[in-house]
DNA sequence: CGCGCCATGTAATCCGTTACATGATTGA
DNA sequence: TCAATCATGTAACGGATTACATGGCGCG
């Protein structure tokens, strides 16, 4: 299921532009699926060539013209066979785990207030998912929500987490200044 | 924190060779932080272009001779001031989100073959990480056993959440399935 | 006056994985 | 005998972000 795929999926509810399509990507799939126009444009052009959206041009005046792009039958089955697909495994990278898991080299403090800020992305994170709950309630499918309970209930557990280990680095940076002062008393 | 700078964090425990480094990260790190040889060996040859780190030539019988790479001065100094840099973004992708994400269009028999699969995978991805933390537990520092909690908390959290939509699922496929057969009666 | 929204698109760039190439040894 | 382990490296390819280019309108 690639980038291309999912453009398909979204322009099978509702047909519209580039720029649209990426904000509600953005709103409803960011969390688990990125894309910005760089990607998006020339994917667009591709599915035009292949003949799996067709795109009307609409003349605005007081602000750019705009293209919207509605899906086609071939669209439709194309988006229909690529489900049949297996999923690929998920990818996930995570440079905050990275530092932790250096945390003996880090300066304590510091590994402290990287744990805090994470603990407020989480936050706002879960802020976010919220207002989209709400903003797609009426609209969205039982499974949309639960893509959004998912995010929902990851960020929780993760602050879970971090409160779990926020005492345990703080433990440890005491035992590793009482260590250094040991050494060098 | 890119790839280098990591390679430079495992060779400040102990030297090692491109094909060890990779299969300590594959064991460690691998569920937060991937590394292919395709970026492994390239990223070898640039540090030690730079002066990061030194290798030795070390010929075997038997078996291919290898390189055992070792971190330099410079090269410690690089891996603490990338330390002090701000970690970027965690990235993720998920394409079984996705297809969760278009449920209604998915083949409901189908759909809950994938929560299975994913569960297993789960499951798999738990057993794997227990292996880890038994073999690593007496070498780790407090903080690597930390990321191992982490990905043991999240691999969890999901078989809960997989728990919770399988029911869920089975009752709108019931749904779909009924209406499908009002309609088409 | 400056920023952000609307709106499209391209180009440079940077990542990364996968497949290919080689080849002996060891265990099932 | 077949697969896996050990071991290094390159080349092809794919996919994505970022920055650039353009430009009017509305709000604070």
């Amino acid at each position: 299921m690639n980038l291309k795929t999912v453009m398909l999926g979204f322009l099978a509810r509702e047909a519209m532009t580039g720029y649209e399509l990426k904000h509600l990507m953005g709103r409803s799939v960011g969390f688990f699926f990125g894309a910005s126009y760089g990607s998006i444009y020339p994917a667009l052009r591709d599915l035009e060539g292949g003949g799996f959206v067709r795109s009307t041009a609409v003349v605005q005046d007081g602000r750019p013209n705009k293209k919207v792009y509605e899906i086609t039958d071939s669209g439709r089955e194309r988006f229909r066979a690529s489900l049949a697909e297996p999923p690929a495994g998920d990818s996930f990278r995570s440079e905050f785990m990275m530092h932790l898991f250096f945390g003996h080299l880090h300066d304590p403090g510091r590994l402290l207030e990287l744990v805090h800020r994470r603990r407020e992305g989480c936050r706002a994170a879960i802020e976010t998912l919220n207002g989209v709950e709400e903003e797609f309630r009426e609209i969205a499918t039982p499974y949309q929500m639960m893509t959004l309970r998912s995010g929902l209930a990851s960020a929780r557990a993760e602050i879970s987490f971090l409160d779990e280990i926020e005492p345990e680095i703080r433990a440890l940076a005491r035992e590793s200044v009482g260590g250094t002062e040991e050494a060098s008393a």
